[in-house]
DNA sequence: CTGCCACTTCAAGTCGACTTGAGGTCAAGA
DNA sequence: TCTTGACCTCAAGTCGACTTGAAGTGGCAG
């Protein structure tokens, strides 16, 4: 009895049904079978869903998943890209450090209004500047400029 | 010449006026006249601008950032309410650094697989257990529970 | 006075990763 | 054999933060 019914996958990843099925449609996954209309999976499929988890936790989109397995099955990971990836996490864990301090600075500090506070004010001229980003907002797909055009920044002297 | 013109705060702010239009209409700032249509702002508007930036650089959603303004206008944020989010940084910050040591390792490791690589190995299964979590995403709402519900998981001895 | 055109409103679209709902199927237990 | 109910498919909905498009308005240069 080797081959998991989709119910088992679920017990044993925790992912709901509905989501095995969007990976499959999506090609991250694929089923091996069928037991009437239920699908099969081979076993290997927990390790591969692992995996997915693995990249999706690193910020990787379920696309550059998909094309990190090569189509004979077997993750074919680029070096490259890993590298790449560890380094924009870098840069994310950079910002989200001197946000966490920011933060915490705000929250110990005596001055009576947060805008007095020179730390403070520091982070939102680094914030107001854009140095410092949202975590887990992609570059935002601005393809058409419409109105006035993103131009220097500079307020806040 | 106190009060700024859409395209003035547009052009200072770097932020496209359709962006402006909706943070006024969801309350995070406010025009204080017109001239003829166009929107007048006070140029304290810079300044809240910077903090929405701050706040959603820091992970804030922007209704949370609007509740941090007191009816008033100032900034009056709850400072338990930042070292909430100072600790949640904390937290992302630990799994995105073992994220990166992970991809690092996986980029440099010569396992010729990196199934057979431990540390490679070590970080899949904290994936897969959820313990490591991708930035950005909010807690998955799963208001209703329909198919099988989710259980333990112990997936990949 | 006339155009121009940057602004305006309002509704609808976008993106990614799923979820939800309606209506259908079928292996297995009573 | 019949019922049950967990699965199936396919289309559509959701969420957040905006963007885009169509149609309208009005200050100001000429």
């Amino acid at each position: 009895m080797k081959d998991l019914d989709i119910a088992e996958v679920t017990r044993r990843s925790g992912l709901p049904a509905s989501t095995l099925r969007y990976y499959e449609e999506k090609g991250l996954i694929v089923s091996i079978g069928r037991r009437g209309l239920r699908r099969l999976f081979d076993p290997g499929v927990l390790e591969r869903l692992a995996l997915i988890a693995l990249g999706r936790a690193a910020g990787f989109s379920l696309d550059e998943i998909a094309i990190m397995f090569a189509p004979d099955g077997r993750p074919q990971i680029d070096r490259g890209m890993l590298l790449e990836k560890a380094a924009e996490l870098d840069a994310t864990i950079r910002n989200l450090s001197a946000m966490r301090d920011g933060l915490r600075h705000a929250a110990a500090c005596s001055a009576p209004s947060h805008m007095e506070c020179p730390t403070f004010r520091r982070l939102l001229r680094a914030a107001g500047s854009g140095a410092i980003r949202a975590p887990g907002r992609r570059t935002p797909r601005r393809s058409k400029r419409t109105e006035s055009s993103r131009l220097s920044v500079g307020s806040l002297g």
